[in-house]
RNA sequence: GCGACCGUAGCUCAGUUGGUUAGAGCGCUGGUUUGUGGUACCAGAGGUCGGGGGUUCAAGACCCCUCGGUCGCCCCA
């Protein structure tokens, strides 16, 4: 008989269980309860999505459309993506449901996304995100607004130190086109001296030199257009409308004019939460403005902002949360009061209490592994009766007293 | 796509310049001890040394390929 290989898990996915769960659930449960308190509504989307929804607003030239999406064609031969992010998918719900009706809107949601890409600390090729947007809202005050949740988030996952909040505009769209212009004339003057990655980002995504990690590109980076050089009046004040409300609101943040955004479809605000404590993949949360994207699917022009956050990162940063601990563990230490424990477990457990039942293994050490378990209370059931202990809690040990009483009287009936 | 390091029981690891039947701790299973006690002891199960090929009298150790992991570059959350 041939044993059969076991299939490994596909390259750069987790299974994550105890602490590496706990701490990710953490982070799912805190912005839930976070983007309910700025009436972000939630939303659930496929994972799969036409390939066009991406290629179309993320823009063809991207490494993320380019080499990076899990496309494939299905049985009726459609081309389908897995979702490499949110946003596009979320412009693509607003336009097929006619969700104009409701606009503006504050979405949240969370979950799977997919890219492949080399795995490494911090970057899964199924990783997942929270993300939240703002659709419909052309006022600096949705900008504001996002990032003051941003920033309350972080703070109530006990991130925030250490966490910085970088903050650029990219102007509007002919600010951004004369900036840009610029800038690729700029860096074609200085071609001799850029670094080879520099030269190809030159053809494909001439802004990301600015933010270039090689020490012969700084120089030139350093040197190079500013943006505000060639802000218009509006994009201007739109921007300084933004500041002025994070300031008002006391959220820190620091200007970091060469912080861009990767993909296309990005205006105005842009900005990142940054640390240094992940090693290469500093940024824990980012977006910006992107109000030509929906157009790009399509639909009427309409402005909108939103901000994603990679879990696997932020619950790397995150304190583990305490581990839960059932509340009562019973030992059943002799074996014919399997029954009786049944009975006492199930009436525990329907008051509400949280119960591990020990009945495997050697009965002289189930004992210790109820003890291991570190409940609140443990309990043993032997052939010498039911005795119980857990003094440090008074709330739990008083609860299970109560149901060991009327477990009795119910008895004393019959 | 490029680079560096790594891959030995379920887990964490040891394994000497290649040299007999591949080890430890933890965990697991059974037992003894203890008897309101996270104890101690005994015994046991569990490994085609990631996979394939090669060098050699001899490979877990050396070489090649491959698959995975980790960390960088790139990209991004």
């Amino acid at each position: 008989m041939a044993k059969i290989q076991t299939p490994q898990a596909v390259r750069g996915t987790q299974d994550m269980f105890g602490e590496t769960e706990e701490r990710f659930a953490h982070v799912v449960a805190t912005f839930e309860r976070v983007r309910r308190l700025y009436g972000f509504k939630g939303l659930q989307l496929p994972v799969i999505e036409p390939t066009a929804v991406f290629s179309r607003s993320l823009g063809e030239a991207t490494d993320v459309v380019s080499k990076e999406m899990y496309t494939f064609e299905d049985r009726g031969g459609d081309s389908i993506t897995l979702r490499p992010e949110f946003t596009a998918g979320i412009a693509r719900a607003y336009l097929t449901n006619g969700w104009q009706q409701y606009a503006p809107m504050k979405l949240s949601v969370h979950g799977p996304l997919f890219r492949y890409e080399r795995p490494q600390k911090g970057r899964y090729r199924q990783f997942h995100q929270i993300d939240a947007e703002i659709i419909g809202a052309a006022e600096p005050a949705a900008d504001v607004e996002l990032l003051v949740m941003a920033d309350q988030l972080l703070k109530e996952l006990g991130i925030d130190d250490g966490v910085t909040l970088q903050l650029n505009t990219l102007g509007d769209t002919p600010s951004r086109d004369a900036w840009r212009t610029a800038l690729v004339g700029y860096f074609n003057d200085h071609k001799d001296v850029l670094s080879e990655d520099s030269l190809a980002r030159l053809e494909k995504n001439p802004l990301r030199i600015l933010d270039s990690k090689d020490p012969k590109d700084r120089p030139v980076a350093d040197a190079a257009p500013v943006i505000d050089d060639y802000l218009s009046g509006e994009a201007q004040d739109f921007f300084g409308a933004v500041t002025a409300g994070l300031d008002a609101a006391g959220v820190a943040w620091t200007r970091n004019a060469a912080l861009v955004r990767g993909l296309d479809y990005y205006r105005h605000t842009a900005f990142e939460f940054v640390t240094d404590r992940l090693g290469a993949q500093g940024t824990v949360l980012g977006g910006g403005r992107y109000d030509g994207l929906i157009e790009n699917l399509g639909g009427p022009a309409t402005p909108a902002v939103g901000w994603a956050a990679g879990i696997e990162r932020l619950a790397m940063l995150v304190e583990a949360p305490a581990s839960i601990v059932p509340d009562v563990a019973v030992a059943i230490e002799f074996r014919d009061a399997e029954p009786q424990g049944q009975k006492i477990v199930a009436a525990l457990r329907r008051s509400g209490l949280s119960v591990e039942m020990l009945a495997q293994g050697s009965p002289k050490k189930r004992y210790d592994k109820a003890i291991k378990t570190n409940a609140k209370v443990v309990m043993s059931i032997s052939d010498m009766g039911v005795r119980y202990s857990g003094d440090k809690y008074p709330d739990v040990f008083s609860q299970v007293n109560e149901v060991l009483v009327s477990i009795a009287e119910e008895l004393k009936k019959r």
